[in-house]
DNA sequence: ATAGGTATACTTGTATACAAGTATAATAGT
DNA sequence: ACTATTATACTTGTATACAAGTATACCTAT
């Protein structure tokens, strides 16, 4: 069998992390975009051989894989789970969820400074459009919706989110290169999303919050498309390589 | 330094569980219960030492930990952050949060079976107070409120659940142990809460379910005065045995 | 006395070794 | 042919070994 050493993960992001790490992100976006199936058998032998790595590292990653319920550990070999059509609303139920309390709070709270570095990563997102840097885009997408979920301060939304946010920077990936080959249009009605939330958050209008809330949700069905061509696209080019 | 094999999570809870989750659910209430104070840096290999395991199952444990966020991990040693006023009180904001979008979905539900179920554990609970068993209690409780989750059937909120679970189930047991002695009729007031929650999804009647989550949250101020007396106690027998 | 360097005793991250348990397959007996 | 048993090749969980890096304390030179 041949070695695949391409990496779907953007090693750059994760360029200082420990071996474990970097085997969670890659792992967790081969799983996510189809190129390791649902219902593939992991075994931390065979895995560790593949990585060139030891066990120790790999368990490391499979822990954090199933806390994301990305895989199911069982008592021979960890069974991938993988996301679904489902799975994947079910996400955006939680970061609504979140978002929608996070914006409750940020109704009490001074939003001066928050506006300005919300500011700062649009402009940062208009460049990556500019360069069609579709890994930028999205790292600074995440970013964004981080940015607002940390400036209410609250511990235990941010742990939720910082659960969730691996498979949600996954799916965003995947999604925006996809984009960036055959939707780009895409990118700048994103960008005019965000500039909605800024300016919900500026003016403190709920109406215009839950506007820009409607309209991410709305191109949830895109990433679902996005993420299928994707899972399309990759599972040919792994057979084309065998 | 006298060892101290006295061990606060109920150990029948864990006892076929690996190591590594035994010992997170130990050090977890340690924490919680102030027996070991947020700032104190725990070292692997002492902790190895003092539990008498290799290095492995505690590494494990406090991943586990630092998910939790009980503790931090930073380049030499894992520094304990633990629960204050306000972290439980945003546990308790999360906990509603996920409760009220169960219950927004259980009005859509057949709940035959799940009251059902409820009205068991409801008896259940019942029989743990007749024979003032706090941990049963606890135990029951937690079931309780993890049934109505599962209920809906959605994985990334269940998700949460997970994560939020270890830390509420040792903040309710801590909690409960301490009433058990002082403050027993606190128990059929919690119960009553529960037929509360129970009739709310028979009903399904909004009103109801919203006086019974304001009972239950009510009720988080005399968790946070439990957990300090807890913390009193313990930290006091804890200079006793030095 | 103080600044700078070095030895030392820690720390984590990864690799390897071993033990206990489980599924599979081959084999022996009927 | 079929069933039961045994051998084997896997699996995970834990212990240990090693490597690389970091803080501390001490020691030396000025």
């Amino acid at each position: 069998m041949e070695k695949r050493e391409e990496f779907l993960f953007p090693l750059k992001w994760i360029a200082n992390a420990s071996t474990g790490v970097r085997l969670a992100s890659e792992l967790r976006i081969r799983i996510i975009s189809g190129l390791i199936p649902a219902g593939t058998v992991l075994s931390e032998n065979k895995l560790a051989q593949e990585f060139e790595v030891s066990r120790s590292p790999i368990r490391e990653a499979l822990k954090t894989l199933a806390s994301e319920n990305m895989i199911r550990l069982e008592r021979m070999g960890a069974v991938v789970i993988g996301l679904n059509e489902q799975d994947i609303k079910e996400l955006y139920d939680v970061r609504l969820l979140i978002e929608t309390f996070v914006y409750e709070r940020i109704l009490k709270i001074d939003t001066t400074k928050l506006v300005q570095e919300l500011s700062k990563i649009r402009e940062m997102m208009e460049v990556a459009i500019k360069y069609k840097d579709a890994d930028e885009f999205s790292y600074q997408d995440v970013l964004f919706h981080e940015t607002v979920i940390r400036s209410i301060d609250h511990s235990y939304i941010y742990l939720i989110w910082n659960n969730a946010k691996p498979v949600m920077e996954s799916l965003i990936l995947l999604s925006m290169r996809m984009r960036l080959e055959e939707k780009v249009d895409d990118f700048s009605r994103i960008l005019k999303n965000h500039d909605l939330y800024i300016e919900a958050i500026q003016t403190k209008d709920r109406d215009i919050m839950i506007q820009a809330m409607h309209q991410n949700f709305d191109d949830v069905q895109g990433t679902v498309d996005d993420l299928w061509m994707s899972q399309q696209m990759l599972t040919k080019k792994g057979e084309q390589n065998q």
